[in-house]
DNA sequence: CGGATCCAGTTGTAGGATGATATGTATCAC
DNA sequence: GTGATACATATCATCCTACAACTGGATCCG
């Protein structure tokens, strides 16, 4: 825990900062595709850090695919489409409408891989399913126990359907939403416990044992607005009626 | 395209391998989370580089997310869920299996995102997508001009969605897509041009423009599906029905 | 005019030096 | 002996300088 604590805390080195002003003016449209970055000495005068600094920070825009170094030339801003990676930034998520698009994105692609998960799962992947849904209602506390056994329920269902594309895309959708709750706890101390609806995830369950896609479907869908709603977020969903 | 092509076959740089060496090693597990890394120093000896190119190295593997590092003890490995982005290997894409898997979280993605889109696009948005269907059969050569209409059309419906995250995402997984097939016809060299279905593409069009939500799905799901006979991948998805 | 050569600018890599921080050890007072 | 303090060590963070590799243009030469 102090683990994760330390993780989410993390100082901000300086590479950090210069990466993060470098993107920003990039996403921001100031630095359009196929422009040229100053060169490294001129960033490094302009942010009184050493080369070194610099060329940290750009690594880690290169490797992003945000922008390609080419050696005697120069930097330069590549589209977004050639991007090599998906990273969302933490600032944003302390906002409450991305905090809803995030849902609305987790929605699509758990309730699909519900729907995925129920023909394809076996033994196995019920088994962990069901040891976590174990420990979710076990857990004395509410704490941050039954909230990572609530994200190993959902992360073992998407490693039902076999496909490790999907597994990846929502384990990293739902531990940002993990910590944009957890940054909203911070500032609204109200929510000091985070409710979690256990018979929501049973009925999930069950579907997934009886092997009923449709089921299994409308049952996520119906979870995961909940989830929204008990954290404040309210999801403007036009097919919550699930059966088809 | 110049562009697009030194993108492509960027040279690999110091750095950039050392990264990749050290980021298989956690991915095969020989590196578990909470394993730390061998000093900057060491690791320097090792690869037999600097150890400035070392540091460039984990400045990647950290904005990742994939390792962390403290000042005065050394560097850990972090729990897959940790991670900050999501990247994918571009060796892995050359696996037709992968890329069916790829193709299979696209499908999901693009059919929701197709729905949404018919219930909330406004005339901006079908204007744009209007100008990318143009585009698409307009091009008398099926070469890059026309895929990139293509790519373009996917990536407008999923703008007018009015969800940031949608667009990001669906626009990741096309681009990872086109980009194993670009691969694919390096190797391949008898799919020498892509054939683009014009008629799915209005099909799905006209959905969005009636504003039905169920008829741009399944007009979606039907087009990625043949998109995927297309290019060799079989997709096993139960739900070709489309109608609810 | 054409071609080879040189030159200045930029990124890539190397290596060392110093500061900051965490950990363990030794010393000292009591 | 015990606790607190000071010190030593290890490691990452940052800075600095220098040189290598590469590019593009200027210059020179025939």
């Amino acid at each position: 825990m102090k683990q994760r604590l330390a993780a989410i805390g993390t100082v901000e080195t300086l590479p950090h900062r210069v990466a993060a002003f470098l993107s920003r003016e990039i996403e921001s449209g100031e630095l359009n595709p196929g422009a040229r970055l100053p060169t490294e000495q001129e960033l490094s005068e302009k942010f009184g850090v050493s080369r070194n600094v610099v060329r940290e920070a750009i690594a880690q825009l290169r490797a992003d695919g945000m922008i390609e170094a080419r050696q005697g030339i120069g930097a330069f801003v590549l589209a977004p489409e050639q991007r090599a990676a998906i990273r969302i930034d933490r600032e944003a998520l302390k906002d409450t409408h991305n905090m809803e698009r995030l849902f609305e994105l987790r929605c699509i692609l758990e309730a699909e891989a519900a729907a995925l998960a129920a023909t394809r799962r076996e033994k196995e992947h019920l088994d962990s399913i069901k040891a976590a849904l174990d420990r979710m209602g076990g857990e004395e506390r509410w704490e941050e126990g039954s909230i990572d056994a609530d994200l190993l329920f959902h992360r073992e269902i998407a490693r039902a359907t076999g496909n490790s594309y999907i597994h990846t895309f929502i384990s990293f959708v739902c531990e940002q939403i993990r910590q944009s709750i957890h940054y909203a706890r911070l500032t609204n101390p109200l929510h000091d416990l985070v409710e979690i609806n256990v018979g929501e995830h049973v009925r999930i369950y069950d579907a997934l044992v009886a092997g009923d896609p449709d089921a299994a479907e409308a049952a996520m869908r119906a979870h995961i607005v909940g989830a929204a709603n008990r954290v404040g977020v309210k999801l403007p969903l036009q097919k919550t009626t699930g059966a088809r």
